[in-house]
RNA sequence: GGGGGAGUGGCGGAAUCGGUAGACGCAUCGGCCUUAAAAGCCGAAGUCCGCAAGGACGUCCGGGUUCGAGUCCCGGCUCCCCUACCA
């Protein structure tokens, strides 16, 4: 039998063993082989929307990442729950089959098959006996289940809500669907309709969801951007009269009612309910168009800094609540202006163009008056300059002298007072739009009564199954593919009364707000999960994923979380107490002359650069995202084909910091592969025909090459230690490479001890090739499950150092010194070693660093 | 416009507290082995000047603090990611 190293065979060999085995197995408490003693770890990859192309080189980074850390907890004796499953309900499967008539849920299996198939082949440790698929009934029963609680909670409802419809497709698209008021696909026009929605009332869950990022380890820029987008502000509402006769007052919310007196005008969204009533008859026809126009606005255009603010007036005016309604700055006009948006506070504003940027722009381009209401501490106000920051109040009555901050308190005291404001905290967040008119989702739980009542099915009904379909786009009048299932669409309420059933379904957001909960206990089919199991795992450990999801999945999750923690249901107030985001794998793609990218495969590599294989013009290198256009994407089956998964998994952690964003580099694949076949020849003598070198099934030698060896060693798994808190991996392999090339120059003072703990350090980045040593020397069970070694410090200290020997801070000599010398024999040592250099120079400093260096400061 | 991150050899990257810049790997060059090549093993290598010993310069740019700065402070440039009229 040849002895030479062939990861396809053990690859493949020890996997299937594994799978056998059932090695990554993770019992639960109440099972027979649950050990209570042992600590738990619970380490989470966001699990993938299986597509139909399946993995490229950049998908696995992360899950190669937990794995190394689910490989080592393990090994150093926690209880480990590492799972994987699938967000499989969405819109590409569902275009899909909208194209072809396939059953979205057939074309979905395929890609899960795929998907399962490409992460085993990475040797991933996951216990697949857990793994889930949010399509699946048994799963979004439970998705149901929850969503009743929230029903009953009153924090799901039901509104009309402006959404995008495309008139030419029959169908709601979501926002990032619509691009300049047009559909992405087909590029046909699009509008704002109001339409009945389900909405989830995550804004009651907004400061608890800024509150307890204080609790959780995250990145600080994540924490960040959370709270940015929930967006917590704070102000007041104010009122202000109209003078149209009959009307209720309009009320405005504002930030800044310090500055109340300098408002010289307001405005309204568009879509404000007041626009129509408010647009005199001479103003009503311009009114209507400018509405009409900001209907067909899409948001980005809308929102587009660069283009000028428009506006239209309405006519009417209204009366500024401090202010004598007698005097004429009482008066300020009503406008119509699309940079005021309605999902915002109350869709009006006070404008204050003195002390608002954007109100300025508006006033300055429309001709309105500006005046100053706050000055600069200790200055004059300026009235060309618009002043936003905090200051003194001025011409404002008797706010006059206060600081920003208590004119604000001031302001808000007397508008309570009048009964004509009031203090009020608004948030960016909105309420959550929870339904799709679409198919492949979760249907709602409910039923519609005739006299239009909703009801929620008892817990007994669930799952309300998916019905069969033939055709899953919506209909010509925009209704939801449901409505077609008449048979299904038929249910009756509770105490019997005829109902039918809701055709909308659940966004894509809804399955993976819980997955994490459902992995602890992914077989139970009482209850989403078992209590006790529950409290048992907890929270996630460690969440490893993409920055890309740092605001809606994340929050989406929390406040699912919150809600199941008012209910009793689990027992912590957050998901995921430490959250990890991988850097972004890019690759090289290239560029001609005049900026055009060429796809990888028509260039020709070499030593100078990318050449054009068509015209074999010189390309210019750039690194950017993997993508099918740039035909730049890696395929790891390719790559794991022709030189194993072990060097696949090496390269990807040897790369650089887990965080960074780094280029796929080809080239240094084989380097990894060379380090491992270096690692096979140390154990194996691949021209003998035993297992292992003899030396290593002895008791071990001793020597000074072993004692070195032994300081190599323990450093490499110290560094190995040292690696996972950042996620540097590559500095850890590093020095295991360092010990591979130290123990190749000495092959025959290599130990038996010294294999085993190194075999222990490697596996968790090459499991195989370490699974097949540690069974060589002897290992009767899975590498996985033995225990990780030790780090011994008197092997990280040496006797002797090297003294670094500077003059004027510059190196000018080295000179050996025994560990724990005094300042003065370092300085003695020291100056021996530059004695010539420091003749008839004046020292006027020494700077001694024991461990470090000596300084020599002359004139 | 706002927020976050980054900038080190030909390339990916290393440098724990302010203390030898460039670990480890790739690519390159040389040697050994071989009839030869590949593989393997051993070694060289930041740039410039010099036959050499040696010297000067060097972590995006410009200042500063310090005996000493890739690391700390001030000012600027470039790139990447996120976000964007939120009153």
């Amino acid at each position: 039998m040849s002895q030479v190293y062939d990861p396809r065979e053990i690859e493949k060999r020890w996997q299937a063993k594994w799978h056998e085995d059932r090695t990554f197995r993770t019992p639960n408490p109440g099972d027979s082989d649950f050990d209570p003693d042992r600590p738990k770890y619970y380490v989470l990859d966001m699990f993938p929307y299986p597509s139909g192309a399946g993995l490229h080189v950049g998908h696995p980074i992360g899950y190669i990442g937990s794995d190394v850390v689910a490989r080592r907890a393990r090994m150093q004796g926690h209880n480990v729950l590492h799972p994987m499953g699938f967000d499989a309900f969405g819109l590409p499967a569902e275009q899909y089959a909208i194209e072809t008539g396939v059953h979205p849920g057939e074309f979905t299996r395929a890609n899960i098959d795929t998907y399962r198939r490409q992460l085993q082949m990475l040797g991933l440790s996951y216990d697949w006996d857990r793994e889930l698929a949010t399509c699946d009934p048994e799963y979004y029963r439970w998705t149901q289940w929850i969503f009743t609680r929230l029903f009953d909670r009153g924090l799901a409802y039901q509104a009309e809500v402006p959404v995008w419809w495309c008139e030419a497709l029959k169908t709601v698209l979501a926002n990032e669907e619509v691009i300049n008021g047009r559909s992405e696909r087909g590029d046909h026009p699009c509008e704002r309709r109001m339409l009945k929605q389900w909405m989830l009332r995550i804004t009651a869950y907004a400061d608890r969801l800024i509150d307890d990022l204080d609790h959780v380890d995250w990145p600080d820029s994540v924490k960040t951007m959370q709270r940015e987008w929930i967006g917590r502000s704070e102000g007041a509402e104010v009122d202000f009269r109209l003078e149209l006769e009959g009307a209720e007052p309009l009320t405005v919310f504002t930030t800044r009612p310090d500055t109340l007196h300098g408002a010289t005008f307001m405005v309204l969204a568009p879509e404000h309910p007041m626009v129509a009533a408010l647009a005199t008859e001479d103003q009503r026809s311009a009114v209507q168009e400018y509405v009409r126009q900001a209907q067909v606005k899409s948001d980005l255009e809308r929102t587009d800094l660069a283009k000028s603010k428009t506006g239209v007036f309405t006519g009417s005016y209204a009366l500024n609540p401090l202010l004598d309604p007698s005097s004429p700055e009482a008066r300020v006009p009503i406008w119509v202006a699309d940079y005021v948006l309605m999902g915002y506070g109350t869709g009006a504003i006070m404008a204050v163009p003195g002390h608002d940027e954007r109100d300025h722009e508006f006033a300055t381009q429309y001709g309105i008056s500006i005046s100053q209401v706050v000055a600069p501490e200790g200055g004059e106000p300026d009235p060309e300059v618009c002043f936003t920051g905090s200051g003194v109040a001025v011409n404002s009555g008797e706010l006059d002298g206060l600081s920003t901050e208590d004119a604000k308190a001031r302001a808000i005291e007397l508008l309570s007072e009048l009964g004509t404001g009031r203090p009020k905290v608004t948030y960016r967040l909105r309420d959550w739009l929870f339904s799709r008119q679409r198919y492949w989702g979760e249907p709602f739980p409910v039923v519609h009564a005739e006299d239009g009542a909703v009801h929620r099915v008892s817990d007994d009904e669930l799952p309300i199954q998916l019905p069969d379909v033939d055709d899953y786009a919506p209909a010509a009048d925009g209704s939801a593919p449901l409505a077609r299932a008449t048979e299904w669409l038929k249910a009756s309420t509770a105490d019997g009364a005829p109902a039918t059933r809701d055709t909308d379904t659940m966004p894509g957001w809804a399955g993976s707000c819980w997955y994490y909960l459902r992995f602890m206990d992914p077989h139970n089919a009482t209850a989403p999960f078992d209590e006790e199991v529950q409290r048992y795992w907890g929270n996630v450990d460690l969440y490893v994923g993409g920055v890309e999801h740092a605001v809606l999945h994340l929050l989406y999750s929390r406040f699912w979380h919150k809600v199941l923690y008012d209910e009793g249901l689990v027992s912590t107030p957050e998901p995921f107490q430490k959250l990890f985001n991988q850097g972004m794998l890019t690759a090289f793609a290239y560029k001609d002359s005049t900026g055009r990218l060429i796809p990888t495969d028509q260039v020709d590599v070499s030593e100078e650069g990318g050449k054009s294989k068509e015209t074999g013009e010189p390309l210019d290198q750039v690194i950017s995202k993997m993508s099918k256009s740039l035909r730049n994407v890696v395929n790891p089956d390719e790559v794991i084909e022709e030189y194993g998964c072990d060097t696949f998994r090496l390269y990807e952690m040897f790369m650089g910091p887990l965080s960074d964003s780094k280029p796929w580099n080809p080239r240094d694949v084989p380097g990894c592969r060379r380090f491992l076949d270096r690692v096979w020849r140390l154990f194996v003598d691949e021209a003998g025909d035993s297992s292992v070198r003899g030396q290593l099934l002895e008791e071990d030698c001793e020597g000074e090459a072993t004692e070195a060896l032994e300081r190599h060693l323990n450093r490499a798994i110290k560094r190995i230690n040292d690696s996972f808190g950042p996620f540097n991996f590559n500095t850890g392999i590093a020095s295991l490479m360092t010990f591979v090339n130290e123990a190749t120059k000495a092959p025959e003072a290599f130990t038996r001890s010294q294999a085993q703990r190194f075999a222990l350090a490697l596996s968790p980045f090459a499991p195989h090739i370490t699974e097949e040593l540690w069974s060589r020397l002897g290992g009767e069970e899975s590498v996985s499950k033995a225990t990780w070694p030790e780090v011994d410090d008197r092997f990280l200290q040496d006797a002797e150092y090297e003294l670094v020997v500077q003059i004027r801070g510059k190196l000018r000599g080295k000179v050996m010194v025994p560990k724990g010398a005094d300042k003065g024999a370092l300085e003695a040592a020291a100056r021996e070693a530059v004695e010539e250099l420091l003749a008839g120079q004046e020292v006027v400093k020494v700077v001694v660093v024991p461990e470090r260096l000596v300084n020599f400061v002359v004139k």
